[in-house]
DNA sequence: CTAAAAGATCTAGCAATGCTACATCTGATG
DNA sequence: CATCAGATGTAGCATTGCTAGATCTTTTAG
């Protein structure tokens, strides 16, 4: 009985490490897919070029995602959880200051420091309404710490969905060059300047 | 002397036929290319089947785009061209109302009537800054219609980019679905009220 | 009017891609 | 140790963008 237990631990434990192979082998994918996106552009990740990086052969990767655009996905929802974690981060630390201003400092600066990351965010249709169950967590997640900042006006989500769309907006044109970089202070400030609503709206009409 | 003459004429003629012949066929492709798209998505344009749509074999379409990618480039330009004509249009005739909502309301319409159209054109990276002169015209032709909205504010170029880059966002999010399209008037609301500059700001809170 | 030259168009094929059926090899199991 | 299951590799298919060379058509020149 013992020795039967002691076999089902050994399985237990030969399982797991399996599992774990499994997935630092993913990770590894993952990773080669970020690094050569970001450095030569994702018409550069090939399933081959993968498979090379990592020291298999092809038909592992299908072991891992169901197609080439499965991996791509997966970048995507890494990013997504990337992109929370830093609004997040931002948004609890800064205590002094507008929290509008540094949270979309913060998201603008995620955009421009991984272009490639970003562009797949988007370029992909793993695409479902934020309030759709079916969306990943780590999709509601960076939409989330974006809402904490309008909570308190009266339409929260429209609010919200309009700075994020703004500031989709000025990351995607900066990164595809159609917006002068010179500009992108000048721009934030306007931005924020928009989204940042006094308790007495009077009081700016006061002030200037 | 004459029969030369008329030599030449004729041969000019034939030049001229040739030209439009070609410059027909190029705009038969580039159609091909939009309906596709729009009906089955980017991925079917490939240049087998747009040789079969126009009835011609594939090295007839690399006497008109250097490349695939070239065609795309076409469509977008074109794209860009009806875009601005868009906006043109209503800004001109709409006297009565905020020209701003208006605008606002015929770029989205324009975006969401043809999803393929609008995603093609900022997908590409044909994308110079529009202070460069390398820029096309059609491309600059479209942000001159939105600058002519703000150009009595204090940073037309910055207020207008802004501007630009709010409407790209909604459109882009609400093109890949991460917007909920039940939304889309309140803040379109939310986007005008944003972008309307009182001549007095304090009329803003007074009325309120 | 006819032959040569120029130009337009097609046939056929290359290399690269995503993906997969099948063979092989390794390691767990009794 | 033999067997069997699962992991991994080999080889190949269909499709893609693109192009060299052959073929056919039109223009030019004697």
């Amino acid at each position: 009985m013992i020795s039967s237990m002691e076999q089902k631990q050994a399985a237990d434990r030969i399982a797991e490490r399996k599992l774990r192979d499994k997935q630092a082998r993913r990770a590894l994918i993952i990773g080669a897919a970020r690094r050569i996106a970001e450095h030569e552009g994702w018409s550069n990740v090939t399933v081959r070029r993968l498979s090379d990086e990592i020291s298999y052969s092809q038909p592992v990767l299908y072991a891992h995602f169901r197609s080439r655009e499965g991996i791509l996905a997966a970048v995507a929802i890494e990013g997504f959880q990337e992109l929370g974690l830093a609004l997040e981060k931002v948004r609890k630390r800064v205590r002094s200051g507008n929290p509008v201003e540094s949270v979309a400092a913060a998201y603008l600066e995620f955009a421009a420091s991984s272009p490639a990351l970003y562009e797949v965010m988007f370029s992909l249709s793993l695409s479902v309404p934020f309030g759709d169950p079916a969306t990943p967590p780590e999709l509601r997640f960076g939409f989330s710490q974006l809402l904490e900042l309008f909570e308190r006006q009266s339409k929260p989500e429209v609010i919200t969905e309009l700075f994020w769309a703004s500031l989709h907006g000025i990351a995607e044109l900066t990164r595809t060059r159609r917006f002068p970089r010179s500009r992108q202070k000048e721009r934030v400030r306007a931005l924020v300047e928009l989204f940042t609503f006094q308790k007495d709206e009077a009081a700016k009409a006061v002030k200037a």
